[in-house]
DNA sequence: TCGATTATGGAAGTGACTACCATATGACTG
DNA sequence: CAGTCATATGGTAGTCACTTCCATAATCGA
């Protein structure tokens, strides 16, 4: 390990905290990337060699834990469907329970500005698209669409799953049982369906039935 | 109603035609604004004024199929949870059939543009926040919390099968069924369960059972 | 027909991002 | 240690999406 990579990562690590310093002093859009680049004391040309675009300079934690999770899935040994599914969110979830500051930080942004929002979503939808394919490759089925119908579902599923639970985790600052959340919602996967609260909507009283 | 509406909405369809044109003859990312608005013999500031973003104009009918269909639901009587989704799953998936080039066209799009993959991603998230507040609206119970958190896990559900069910009729171009799919995914939100092929993942013969 | 409202087009500017090139810096060889 | 090579950096110039603002033209109500 020369001590090239060694300032690789060091400036690139200095880059994005001092990004995410500004931006939760700022805003994201009241930033530009020149004042980042000047923060961290590197000319705005080598701030995009290591940040493709500003939004990644956010969400590459983010990346990082989706496909984190999903690398790690593919090395384990075959298990049951709900079983690995719900190995899978858990992993993400400690992940993300690792630094909650970043995850609050990030849901603000993704709250106020659009393309921070948007650019989560189809990260996440890439985290769904692998986890398919990766259940494909662990499938197997007379017909492959159907295959490939069941593992997207599921795979959707999971990520279902994942942004609610972090999402109620991050409306409700304090005294929420994430864990809870979570068993709660793996319900969903072994067929328990939608895991309803005590009192469920029926049809009201002084209603016409609908078609 | 009077002439100055009507001449807005035929400028407005025909940028909108115009930009689809361009956007499948030299591709998204090879368009201009400038050329869309050239072409629909507008000026560019005018071209904005109408479409806020240069994706809007690819996605603003998507957008319409998933808000219509949650207005619609807000208009309807209350009935049980799995049967409302179903009914807000229907009507999305008859919205989006109605013009199949255009689905397979914005497709087409998100899989070469992040950006228009992006904001596509992020209209189903508006979508699902939109259904989630309706859900919420329609139930009871005890806790809140609870409350949200099965409304949200819901919505996802709906957002889930509509997104996998879509996303199989596009990759697969005729022959497939579509509302045997979906048929299908709903058994996800009555209670059954993943709906598995006919063979299903086992542990494999020659694999540590792993934790 | 006249005044008020609204739609349009153009100009000027901001900021994200790209392509390119000259230079500096760590890495390896004799 | 000197020389050379690979790579990292910084700067310049340019493209393009998007915004703001203003002058003008089209429509509408009276």
């Amino acid at each position: 390990m020369g001590l090239r990579e060694l300032k690789r990562e060091r400036t690139r690590r200095l880059i994005a905290d001092k990004a995410f310093e500004l931006f939760c002093h700022h805003g994201f859009g009241r930033t530009t990337v020149e004042q980042i680049a000047a923060a961290a004391e590197v000319g705005p040309s080598t701030l995009y060699r290591y940040f493709p675009t500003k939004e990644t300079l956010v969400l590459e934690f983010v990346e990082d834990s989706l496909m984190g999770a999903v690398a790690w899935f593919r090395g384990q040994p075959p298990v049951d469907l709900p079983d690995g599914l719900q190995a899978v969110i858990e992993r993400v979830l400690d992940e993300l329970e690792r630094n909650p500051d970043r995850v609050r930080a990030v849901y603000e942004m993704a709250d106020q500005t659009v393309s921070v929002a948007a650019h989560l979503q189809a990260l996440i939808w890439r985290f769904r698209e692998e986890l398919t394919e990766e259940l494909v490759r662990r499938m197997s089925g007379p017909d492959p669409v159907v295959v490939k119908f069941t593992a997207a579902l599921s795979a959707g599923s999971a990520m279902n799953i994942i942004e609610t639970v972090v999402g109620m985790w991050v409306e409700n600052p304090d005294g929420l049982d994430v864990r809870e959340l979570a068993r709660r919602a793996m319900g969903l996967l072994h067929g328990g369906g939608i895991p309803l609260p005590a009192a469920v909507p029926g049809p009201g009283d002084n209603a016409r039935h609908g078609s």
